[in-house]
DNA sequence: CTGAAAGCGCTTACAG
DNA sequence: CTGAAAGCGCTTACAG
């Protein structure tokens, strides 16, 4: 790469201090109170050299880089990507970029992560946090560094985060089942510690506990996320083709979702008639599958741009807490 | 961000000069001949105050930054999602990070994206070019800035890519429809100047062709991507439910193929009875169609983990060309 | 109105 | 074996 065109060749070439120019390309020739002529000439220069300033200099001398790291479980999971897009647009409204990393729910992998893009002086975060990522959280607190939390937040942990209210999404999403007239109800859901999750466990019960519906515990499973097609697979066995299968079943994830469709497809259940089906977050899948999925929806929207508001305030020097537990929307289709 | 310990401080603490560190946490104080005990000392005090690097600091001095800017031309598009999942995961295992953009297919935004990550000094860049891009991949060219196409390029001007052998991908996709018999074949595409596009067009005539089947102007359609489900349905519409419908059609991208699909299932028409169905690229949607759709799959580790070796090679001042098309894969399932 | 100089946190030839 | 110093490309208080 050419070497390329620096304050000092526009100063040699004016003839004037690399500070006046400097000031001048920086629009202060008023407070600093530039010769108009000088200004002008630097302008031309500046121009005709097609000067760009190296923005890694001016982030050692001011200490910003105008870019916030983003570390979600994976870029490639249509959730993720779907937000890493919002962000990438609200950050380019305010002149950011974003450099990201996945983290693959993995704490450790995170945290390598975290401390890469912290040593490129990344301004702040935006982090999908990983089970077991409080030592990050209080990592980055104790070190003053500017983050916000989206999708899921530790309870016991204080710290800005933008999420979805997961017990009132789900409780709806459930609430929907019923009021159908569904009776039997069963819930596939991540075996995680993580409290986004295990929101939507406990709105699932306690939904079908205040409309006092049967609730075997045997209805409500959980997958482990690195053996996902063996578990789903094995539980949707039990749950749908057993003796007593349930009538409807709530998915509580994408991935989740797409996995048990397929296995509905594979063993031609009919949907909504043998099980009703209501799927969570969103993919092409739902609309696709023979019966369009009804779903939960995220305001991908929202969260996404509140929290790069609510960063870019905190790295302006603005600690306003912001915790945010957005709306979801039922998005009622023909599964149920 | 409290004010992170540098050399200096370590430098203070053992009472030695910065360069003394340096060279210690740089791994050179066999070359530069460091005392053991000093050595020791430095790398106790660096563990002891928990130094981290000033990457910024050391970019400016070396010039190079260890990002990648990837360029796409929407990451919310699982295509590029994934391919940016790879990258990330091979640029990482080169101690590379990743910043992106996306640049909708359009020339100027992906121009302004490339300028904005040009002055933050990433070292190069993986791009997938918009339409009309030509001039800015003159431009890299003649400012050497190192960078790779992907998925796109450029056929009368030479540079390095990494894409698929579309014409091929898509010969083989018709060639199949026609091997199951399928007389009347339809074609979706993108109505773009884009040449991977052009090419699966190309390849759906020339088959068509080889195998002397009839060839109605009016089989082959071209959607606008900007206006696509007023597109895809005017020629559904046409193609499907008119005078003497085609009995197969070739969705020439995932997107195409979703809304396709979509439609199908709105209006009911069996596959492959009515139409027979083949896509391009991946997405959730072809295995959960409720006849898990027959489509043609890119090499996307291949794709991505050749892009960045190349891109990296370029950066290390290699100038070997890389231009490759690599082999797609026909992946059969229930749809033709 | 303008310039010389220090400094951001590193690296690295050079001198001793 | 070690240190003083210059320099990467900027910004900015300070002096005149």
């Amino acid at each position: 790469m050419k070497r390329k065109v620096s304050l000092k060749d526009i100063a040699q070439q004016v003839g004037v201090s690399t500070a006046l120019v400097s000031y001048v390309l920086n629009g202060q020739e008023k407070e600093k109170r530039v010769g108009e002529e000088i200004a002008s000439k630097i302008r031309e220069a500046a121009r005709a050299l097609n000067y760009q300033p190296n923005q890694i200099a001016k982030s050692l001398k001011s200490g910003k880089t105008h870019t916030i790291g983003l570390i979600v479980a994976d870029i490639a999971n249509p959730f993720s990507a779907h937000i890493a897009r919002i962000i990438e647009d609200e950050a380019k409204r305010h002149k950011y970029n974003v450099v990201f990393g996945s983290s693959d729910e993995n704490a450790e992998k995170a945290w390598d992560l975290m401390k890469v893009l912290l040593n490129r002086q990344i301004d702040g975060f935006i982090i999908a946090p990983a089970e077991h990522a409080e030592e990050q959280v209080r990592y980055l607190q104790e070190h003053h560094i500017p983050f916000v939390l989206i999708d899921r937040y530790f309870p016991g942990l204080p710290a800005n985060y933008v999420a979805l209210d997961n017990y009132k999404a789900a409780y709806e999403g459930v609430e929907h089942l019923i009021q159908k007239g569904y009776k039997h109800i069963g819930m596939i859901n991540f075996k995680s510690g993580l409290h986004h999750l295990q929101e939507r466990t406990r709105a699932y019960h306690q939904a079908l506990q205040d409309f006092n519906l049967p609730a075997a515990e045997s209805w409500c499973r959980e997958v482990n996320e690195d053996m996902l097609k063996e578990d789903m697979d094995q539980h949707l066995q039990d749950l749908l083709l057993s003796g007593q299968p349930v009538e409807a079943l709530f998915l509580a994830s994408n991935k989740i979702a797409i996995h048990g469709l397929k296995f509905i497809n594979e063993h031609k259940l009919r949907v909504p008639e043998d099980v009703a089906v209501i799927g969570f977050d969103e993919t092409d899948a739902y609309e696709l599958f023979y019966r369009p999925v009804t779903h939960i929806r995220q305001p991908m929207a929202e969260i996404g741009r509140a929290a790069v508001q609510a960063l870019l305030q905190l790295i302006a020097g603005n600690p306003e807490p912001t915790q945010l537990n957005l709306a979801a929307t039922l998005v009622v289709k023909e599964s149920c």
